[in-house]
DNA sequence: CCTCCACAGGAAGCGCAGGAGT
DNA sequence: ACTCCTGCGCTTCCTGTGGAGG
């Protein structure tokens, strides 16, 4: 039987509040990031004095507390009632100077928002809505390494300082990328980042801390397992520290537990939040992988599913000859899969690769983690590979079909 | 022993698209 | 607007490896 909405909704559940585990959710206490937190605030304490603040980039990898202590301290300035107004900008969405440009205009200056101006019209609002009243302008770029023209936008900024008679802006950038600063303008790096900061990945005792801090406020009272919270920062401590992960374990074992009616999240679940949510990227980057990466896994999910692992044979004839399926289970041969892809490529109305490229693929797809490669070694004659598929050949294949459906306009022309 | 097979992976080169320079 | 350059995806060709078979 169908159950309603509110039989679902008065489901039990062991979430007291889901969204603390939001990676969006702002806590009032950020563990561990004391220090950073301290110097951007003393970093736009000029601000407080009417006085421009220096510009500064933060750096770190994913989930390291970026956005979030700069979005602690950014509510901080807003409660001081000083003349700082802070623009957040996801560059991500606003991805050139232009449509940040208009952002803050429509966050601040609404009435002036319409489609269709042109940059300068942009500029000028915003530069006299500054100097009205000696305003401090702090644009945050979040992910502003994926700004097109980020040296125009450098322009810009440094040239609107240089206009304004009162007030300033300036500029707090946030990046994962450390490479970012190579591949600017010399003269924009130097205007852009007069201070920057790196944080570090958290430890795994630190993820710990983080994760216990949510998980109370999170799960109801004892609905979660100690060893669960261990467990989670464990594994995301191994994957390079990332904050976001462990949460997202944390909150995809509570959703496990919940859908089996545990009263207490364990360790268990997290185990299996961790492939579910490992499933989720593989599959993810599986669609989004190029269409001959894709027919070359079509082609091995299919030979495994064909159950025949080892089928060397003299064999002149081609023939399809299946039938005994010796389920030796290393894996397959790098040829056997080969000849099914060129199979599988017509079948897909599309040219296939040359073997030498066909390789570059398998490396590929192993770097992905989406295959396992093993070298043959000695018992197969020469040296080949035995490769394996990681995850479920039905699973894979049905995900592929249906992205290649998606996408059929691009099948004939 | 040598040769062949089945494969790995390096090097060179080719056609193309998109960006920089003029 | 034009060319020129460069990086990318790919092919071709080549060398190397190690068991199988003559």
């Amino acid at each position: 039987m169908v159950e309603s909405f509110e039989q679902i909704l008065a489901r039990p559940t062991i979430f007291r509040e889901r969204d603390v585990l939001s990676p969006h959710y702002l806590p009032d206490v950020l563990p561990h990031r004391e220090k950073e937190i301290e110097k951007i605030m003393l970093g736009i304490s000029p601000v407080l004095r009417g006085e421009r603040p220096r510009n500064l980039l933060v750096y770190g990898k994913t989930g390291t507390g970026k956005t979030c202590s700069v979005k602690f301290v950014a509510e901080k300035l807003a409660a001081m009632q000083s003349s700082a107004k802070v623009a957040y900008i996801n560059c991500r969405i606003y991805n050139s100077r232009y449509r940040i440009l208009q952002k803050v205009v429509k966050d601040f200056l609404p009435q002036f928002d319409k489609a269709g101006y042109g940059l300068a019209y942009f500029y000028e609002k915003l530069l006299d809505w500054v100097e009205s009243d000696g305003k401090i302008l702090i644009y945050v770029l979040d992910e502003i390494d994926v700004v097109k023209d980020i040296d125009d936008l450098a322009y810009t900024l440094t040239r609107s300082n240089d206009e304004l008679k009162k007030g300033g802006v300036s500029l707090i950038g946030i990046s994962n990328k450390l490479s970012f600063k190579e591949k600017l303008d010399p003269r924009s790096r130097s205007s852009l980042f007069e201070t920057e900061m790196v944080f570090a990945p958290y430890t795994s005792y630190q993820l710990k801390e983080i994760l216990k801090q949510r998980a109370a406020k999170g799960f109801a009272d004892g609905a979660i397992d100690e060893a669960a919270v261990n467990l989670a920062a464990a594994i995301a401590a191994q994957d390079n520290g990332d904050a976001r992960y462990a949460l997202k374990l944390l909150l995809k074992a509570g959703e496990i537990a919940d859908e089996s009616g545990a009263k207490l999240a364990t360790d268990a679940h997290v185990e299996q939040a961790r492939r579910s949510v490992d499933e989720d990227v593989s599959f993810e980057a599986i669609s989004t992988l190029p269409r001959h990466q894709q027919i070359v896994l079509c082609a091995l999910a299919s030979l495994q599913l064909e159950g025949r692992s080892y089928s060397r044979l003299s064999g002149n004839g081609n023939g399809n000859g299946n039938g005994n399926g010796s389920s030796g289970s290393n894996g397959l041969l790098s040829g056997e899969v080969y000849e099914k892809y060129v199979q599988l490529s017509r079948k897909f109305r599309a040219e296939a690769r040359s073997v030498r490229w066909y390789r570059e693929y398998l490396s590929d797809l192993e770097m992905l983690g989406l295959i396992a490669m093993e070298d043959s070694g000695k018992g197969q004659r020469g040296h080949t590979r035995f490769i394996r598929l990681s995850y479920s050949p039905e699973k894979v294949i049905g995900l592929i079909e249906s992205s290649v459906f998606g996408e059929k306009g691009a099948l004939d022309a």
